[in-house]
DNA sequence: CACATACGAGAGCGCCGCTCTCGTTGGTTC
DNA sequence: GAACCAACGAGAGCGGCGCTCTCGTATGTG
């Protein structure tokens, strides 16, 4: 990243910056986004507030660095629990992946704040945040991608008539067919392969995902779907836990969050872990 | 509640109380819990800052207030798009409370960001604050309920061997009632009724809607679990709305919204809208 | 060595939540 | 009607905030 600083004065700069950096780090840990603030901050590294301005420009830029550095922390973990698990075991990787993205939020709620909470009023997040940002969705749509290359399907749409009699639910969770089961009553959808509304909703994520080779180029609409519904599913409980709506209606939020993953993993049609 | 004021202080009271709420309201609205100051609210009705605290006792009390007041505001909102849609039409219900819950909060985004966001630094909210915030899943919950009564089956929850290989989704989204199916659906995993951890994990929230008679007695577990996941689902969805995370993944986020808000009902076995 | 730049400290701006004092006014009690 | 008290609005002031500007000094460069 940076080469050897090869000045005092440069030197001086990067170890300064990285004490703010740290402080900064520390009191968003402790007092939340809202509470961080540059003045102390400056008195946490012995500075006076102004000589603050000298490394960051604002306290908005403070706050993009932090996000920056949450984001690709959060994003590696993430990818670091995917990558610990054998790359056949999709449900295996699901859950320890979607384990460590929460443990990751709980374990720093400031940062989850920061990052999925309430945007700061009057701030709007740079351009250099939004690759950052994706790193997890990106983990995540890659496992659901290996399992759909396995041949996992996601639940058939709603309205959809229950198709050819084939697996179209086979794998779901337990990977035990229920496909004789078909021909469901009720109303046919779309004929199967037609192009429909929900394909435009989220064409968008459909192309990023395989154009970037994160999941087969013949995945289903409705893999796309379920895995956007799962993502927010995700920082949502974790966001219902954090920010209090839980209380009073689950014990175990740890437990909670495992039995949220399992469902999740299964309507994607990713069989259990291994 | 109030009994008309009978001397001139009281009147006076009264309605400056008022006037400083629609005026927290107003910048609530516009700026943000965050940006909402005593100072601005004060100006805005033409008083000095100090003689506010002659109404409130603090920025945490006005807060609180408004905090009350939008969970009331929200939560009539669901009621009363349930209350327009025929009692047996589950599905419409569902849906129609689902839209009603979005709609008020993407138009009031300072409202969701105070109900749902961050909370405010060092701010606990009271007691008096947790009925009025029950207000939306006691309606999601009744139409479950009623979904239930009339034979709904939230899917069988993974790890649930596949039992009969009868028509175990056969009320998903498509309006048939599962009912005459009989020993239905579902889980088979454990042997049925038997007592399973994720039976401890939401047993409190069980309890609580079955005491209020929002669900069946013999309402299953399951369907607890797809309830307050869908919850925190359709919170997540609207936070990542509004807080700009599905920026560049969904086209139409209203549309994306139905999507989510009608997979949810499907997996609670709520059939379609009539 | 001279010059330019980077830097830290300090003072100060207007904003914030909140407290205290003081003069006034409304309502109650003789 | 007079006396009294509580409610009230205004003002000054506390410390803290983000941010700016100035000034003396230290550092690196020609």
């Amino acid at each position: 990243m940076s080469s050897t600083p090869r000045t005092a004065r440069a030197l001086a700069r990067e170890t300064l910056t990285q004490q703010i950096l740290d402080a900064a780090r520390a009191r968003l840990r402790s007092d939340g986004p809202a509470g961080l603030s540059l003045r102390a901050v400056a008195r946490d590294v012995d500075m006076v507030s102004s000589a603050v301005y000298r490394y960051f420009p604002s306290r908005d830029a403070l706050l993009t660095r932090l996000l920056i550095d949450s984001y690709g922390e959060l994003g590696e973990t993430v990818e670091r629990a995917d990558a610990g698990i054998e790359r056949d075991d999709t449900g295996g990787r699901w859950l320890a992946a979607c384990r460590a993205l929460r443990t990751w939020c709980v374990e720093r709620p400031g940062d989850f704040a920061l990052l999925y909470g309430t945007p700061i009023p009057g701030y709007a997040a740079p351009q250099d945040t939004v690759e950052p940002a994706t790193r997890v969705i990106r983990v995540l749509v890659r496992i659901v991608g290996d399992a759909y290359a396995a041949g996992a399907r996601a639940l058939p749409p709603p309205g959809a008539a229950n198709g050819g009699g084939s697996a179209d639910a086979s794998s779901v969770g337990t990977g035990a067919p229920a496909g004789e089961a078909g021909a469901g009553p009720g109303e046919v959808g779309a004929p199967a392969g037609a192009h429909t509304d929900v394909d435009d909703l989220v064409a968008s994520a459909r192309d990023y995902v395989v154009q970037r080779g994160l999941a087969p180029e013949d995945v289903a609409t409705e893999s796309v779907v379920r895995t956007l519904m799962a993502w927010s599913q995700l920082f949502g409980t974790v966001s219902f836990e954090l920010f209090g709506h839980l209380v009073g209606s689950v014990s175990d939020t740890t437990r909670w969050y495992d039995e949220v993953a399992t469902r999740l993993g299964a309507d994607l049609g990713i069989p259990a872990p291994a």
